[in-house]
DNA sequence: TGTCTATTACTCGATGTGAGTATTAATAAT
DNA sequence: ATTATTAATACTCACATCGAGTAATAGACA
């Protein structure tokens, strides 16, 4: 009745910082925090990955979600290893670099995903032909395709990272092993991961895109106070879109999610912004208080 | 590096009859189909999971997603079992029953989640004095339990159906061990499940309401044609509200969702209805669609 | 012919959203 | 001091959607 199997925990913990998501994986490598439940110290799945990246990376996390469980047969030549994908969010002030932990540009492994300054040319150039050459006369290709990707007049749905990066698994266009340097391979697109990696930063950039639209999960990429102008940039960098500033605004304070503290700050050479913090009385009084992005309803 | 641990699979398998939601169960047992995962003939978690369905209750699942994977140390005594859970959706005139597999009813798991005729009065009843006795003047508490109750003036979340659960077998209202039966346990709320099915359940109900607003999932629950009365009805039961008939079919036509056949069925003694399905076209045409349910936004 | 059931049509106000434009406040350079 | 710069703040407006209510209609059955 008992199995022997390889269980692993894999932390993808993710920051802004200069307005780019990015990713921290351990020095050197670009492989993600990741390590054996062997011990039963711990009492639950979630504590045990928060000690293994204190012990790793030397942080303590806040913000931890269960993200997704991978175990297909592909991933490893002898016997199954099973994953347990964690998804957290880190203040960038407060993220730590140098010898314990690096961090990865999210845009660098998914060049696609960035349309703050429109529609990356990655897609036409390289995606699209390869992508209609594997969708020959399919219809059912067709579809996914067009989906996934917004062609033949289908929106782009920002949250649709991982389906993206799925589908363009089976067509070949990403490789996944065999890759140990955060280098682009040949006839491949974007920076490659060990393993399996990247395709659980591309679930965990799917789960947060989703999220910010009914989570003020936000917050936790910031610290206690900023201004509506760096809340802003980071949902940017988050969501891979531009926002209209005046209704993002209107949106996020007539919304009750936000609330000034009166002091005013920052020194960029322009007029000091004020400074605000997250209103935490909204999630007593809205269902599903989130940023709201374009057309993601 | 390699660990020894108790791997399982889980199934959630949900259908809507006669206006109820239900879970499949094994017969004469209060217990999901589970199995240890432990060959590795199927090349992945989900077509483990497929295969032992149809060994257990002979049945071959339709949509199926990953749900959560359970590993708290307090599930088992000896070692850790970590359970991968999974959702399935089967449409009620091909699910089975009697000998292979017994169905029972969501809400007599969860009776507080439907409010088709009104407040459930075990709310006000039952829930609420033992939840505001457990709050106490803790301020962390009376917040949790505003939000995920409803209560001091918060809306009521159908989506929350989880983190009631769980706040509720904290507050020692809701049994998860030791019960091998499917009664009602004095002192407790609602039929319990072996070991912690129940609240796997309640992650799929969580999961599936969510879902309702922004994926045609409905669907997998319904024949190929259905009156616009009956998707009424299932997402009704489902989603534990009733809806505004005009608006409801003002959504779904207008919004895509289905288009009819032009034939007309239905023997209920009335109008004959019309028959719809499902128009998959509106995968290529809305980001996100759902069939929206009230202050679901 | 009447009754029942359920479909179908219409209205109306409140709210939210996308987009555009204008104004103001403070800092830094000249 | 004055001006340019940067960004915050304020306002408008059309449009779609939503929640809620009311009314009319079509067919089946007794």
């Amino acid at each position: 009745m008992t199995a022997l199997h390889h269980l692993r925990a894999n932390a993808v913990i993710l920051s802004v910082a200069d307005e780019q998501p990015r990713v921290m994986t351990l020095p050197g490598t670009s492989a993600l925090p990741a390590g054996d439940l062997v011990d039963d110290q711990d009492a639950t799945l979630e504590l045990a990955l928060r000690r293994l990246v204190r012990e790793q990376a030397g942080i303590d996390l806040g913000y931890v979600e269960q993200l997704y469980t991978f175990g297909d047969q592909a991933r490893s030549p002898t016997g199954r290893t099973i994953s347990i994908a964690y998804l957290a969010l880190v203040d960038a002030g407060l993220a730590p670099a140098g010898r314990e932990a690096a961090w990865l540009d999210c845009y660098q492994l998914f060049p696609w995903e960035d349309w703050r300054s429109g529609k990356p040319e990655i897609i036409d150039q390289e995606l699209v032909p390869a992508l209609e050459r594997w969708v020959g006369d399919s219809a059912l290709r067709r579809e996914r395709v067009d989906i996934t990707f917004g062609l033949s007049g289908s929106p782009w749905d920002g949250a649709r990272v991982l389906d993206r990066y799925e589908l363009l698994y089976e067509v070949g266009l990403v490789a996944e092993k065999g890759v140990d340097s955060g280098e682009t391979v040949a006839g491949q697109v974007g920076v490659a991961m060990v393993s399996d990696h990247r395709r659980m930063v591309a679930t965990g950039l799917s789960r947060i895109r989703g999220k910010l639209s009914y989570r003020p999960v936000i917050f936790e990429l910031l610290s206690e106070t900023f201004t509506l102008h760096q809340l802003q940039r980071v949902v940017e960098a988050l969501a891979g879109v531009r926002l209209h500033k005046p209704n993002f605004r209107r949106l996020v304070e007539r919304g009750g999610l936000v609330e000034g503290t009166g002091v005013a700050e920052q020194k960029t050479g322009g007029r000091p912004a004020e400074l605000f913090r997250f209103r935490r009385e909204v999630l007593r009084e809205r269902p599903a208080p989130g940023v709201g992005l374009p057309s993601a309803r």
